[in-house]
DNA sequence: TCCAAGAGTGTATGCGCATACATTGCCGTT
DNA sequence: AACGGCAATGTATGCGCATACACTCTTGGA
């Protein structure tokens, strides 16, 4: 790891000078053929590596594309090195892991995937990504620093303080991710939660016969719970039914809180005929719940999710649910990200992705 | 969106020098509390947000690490943006999914899982971190571009050409993830893989008292398959048992292709009486197949597989397996990261994380 | 044969910041 | 009263590259 070259020392050992080198490198083309290889050779001999920074500073754009996601809140601290290093523990150990009860991953999926599609996209158009997760208080610093490093910054709902975040756009294109709140200030990707939930709904009470609905919400700040229960509540009222007199829990988006959801319905004088959940996780946990009382689903009652998760995919029985297009959103974003970035003066636009009501045995006759 | 300010904007605004903007921002204790809050007013007032690129030159450091993946092949493109936009599309879709097959993402979840370690340790520690992915051909040119733009870079084994990593090294810390073959060259972080696999394989054997076995192996070219075979290598030629009569068959680590291995034995003259599967996926492919054919896990054959994803906790049997910490994998690199940037001239330090069997129903009495 | 028009390359500059070093002002000492 | 020492701030420079502009050398047409 000797001093680094730079483009003096490329321009010195092929006998150029520097703007040829940077030539090379930017636009090969205008350099005669027998000259780039002179210089491409001493590039490769020594190992030079452009710096980012000083292209970044010199081209005024750094060619990275920021993702800020909302933090886990979690944390548990993990050893330090020195344990890792030293470590004299087995290197294996047996769990008996038989009967554990299956708790997935929280939310993490979801970001998985929308990260993954971003990634994706951003390569394909010759940007990096830089991520980062979005820590309590500090988000707004956090923010501003990666806002100094990238050229455009995609925003999870509710990962940054809104103040902060119009101070941000001001300098560089935002993208609100899954935020219909934000709609017309800035860029925005969102998916189909009101139609979604609304034809999952109609499914139901429709095709189904049920009028006996439970629904198991979110949280209250969550702008997707918002709409799936607008959606829902569009199609009660569109058949004549009381929103009003829905049994309503209200959980935190896990498994946890959807078996807690269960239990209390199953502790109700009646089971109702169907229970429509705002996320896949609680409805898993309802399922977990219902499974355990011995009751049938779907023959004694339909349980519905939304999301499309894996999990949902794998439960016994599979969990109707509305799958959100996750990596397709990310993917939508950074495209918006390169049309404000080609035009910056374009009138801010929102993309709402499509959903897929996907109709499982938890609905339906096996 | 208008020109961004910069630190002559605001050492103007406050009053004072660039340099003491720099301090306010850098090292406040070294400024006269009156004129840190100039300044920082000023900071406000303008929506100064400081440049990644300068700082980085000028500090010689950019205060970000890079993740390098290796790719995933298949990247079906999506509808362009024009598309998305102008999208008359349905907002949803019905789609009856009753019945289908359970196909769970590739080796997504382990990359995901590694990030969301890697991430987490690196923000703890003031990093950014900057993901990419490789594509084939492109692998040297995408790392070398990263290498530029980092402090130090982080790699999957595979997914970057030895060649080029070398080369690499000479400018920035690398640290290679889950790659035995480059202990000794590389700061680098593995897990137990030969010690689980042995672990599982001693307990089918000796515990189970089972000596029929078929191995289910990975690609060639997967420094940890080597090692669990290895593992499993071991453990059979301690017992006096031959592993050149084992009945081999090898796959892709997806869970088509352990569904093609358990068609395979399903087809030949005797099922063994157990199965171990070099990955999960595959030996939820294994599990399928011996559904279908109506043979009871684990009474009749036992299946057991490698790595801990979410999905072999969700199969039925829920499958035995040896779990690896990946999210440890990843915040134990950034540790070595940081070790190495602290210490430049340390020697090339190794750590290999410990690993979990996990025994659950594919293998045990339920 | 001479010149205009590129093609190819070099020179000079600035991007925005961190920081070494210089300068100023203030206080306590002698 | 003069001075040393330190805290606070300013001045000047360079980090490594992209690029506008200047310059030289070919080449083809008149």
């Amino acid at each position: 790891m000797t001093k680094a070259p730079t483009v003096y020392d490329v321009a010195a050992d092929a006998g150029v000078s520097i703007a040829t080198v940077s030539r090379v490198l930017r636009r090969p083309e205008d350099v005669r053929a027998s000259t780039r290889e002179r210089v491409m050779d001493s590039v490769r001999d020594l190992g030079y590596v452009p710096s980012g920074s000083a292209r970044g500073l010199a081209a005024r754009r750094t060619g990275a594309l920021g993702l800020y996601f909302p933090g886990f809140d979690a944390m548990d601290d993990m050893g330090e090195l020195s344990d890792l290093l030293a470590d004299a523990s087995p290197s294996y150990s047996f769990v008996d892991d038989v009967g554990a009860a299956p708790e997935s991953h929280q939310f993490n999926l979801y970001f998985d995937e929308v990260l993954r599609g971003a990634e994706l996209e951003a390569w394909r158009r010759g940007f990096a990504l830089t991520v980062a997760v979005g820590r309590g208080g500090l988000a707004a610093d956090a923010a501003r620093d990666m806002a100094g490093r990238v050229d455009g910054l995609l925003v999870l709902a509710q990962s940054v303080p809104d103040a902060a975040l119009e101070q941000l756009a001001r300098r560089i294109p935002i993208v609100v991710l899954a935020s219909a709140a934000h709609s017309g200030a800035f860029d925005s990707v969102t998916v189909s939660n009101h139609e979604g939930m609304h034809a999952l709904t109609a499914h139901v009470i429709d095709d189904l016969g049920i009028r006996d609905i439970a629904y198991v919400a979110g949280p209250l700040d969550s702008p997707d719970d918002n709409d799936r229960w607008a959606g829902f509540e569009s199609a009660l009222l569109e058949r004549g039914m009381d929103p009003g007199r829905v049994r309503l829990r209200r959980g935190e988006f896990t498994r946890a809180s959807g078996r807690l959801a269960g239990a209390y319905l199953l502790a109700s004088d009646a089971m109702p005929k169907a229970v429509i959940c705002a996320n896949d996780q609680m409805g898993l946990g309802v399922l977990d719940a219902l499974n355990e009382a011995g009751i049938r689903v779907p023959q004694e009652v339909v349980v519905t999710g939304f999301d499309g998760i894996e999990a949902a995919n794998l439960s016994s029985p599979r969990l109707t649910t509305v799958h959100q297009p996750m990596e397709l959103v990310g993917r939508a974003a950074i495209q918006l990200m390169q049309r404000r970035l080609d035009d910056p003066e374009a009138e801010p636009a929102s993309i709402r992705l499509p959903v897929k009501v996907l109709l499982r045995e938890s609905s339906e006759g096996s």
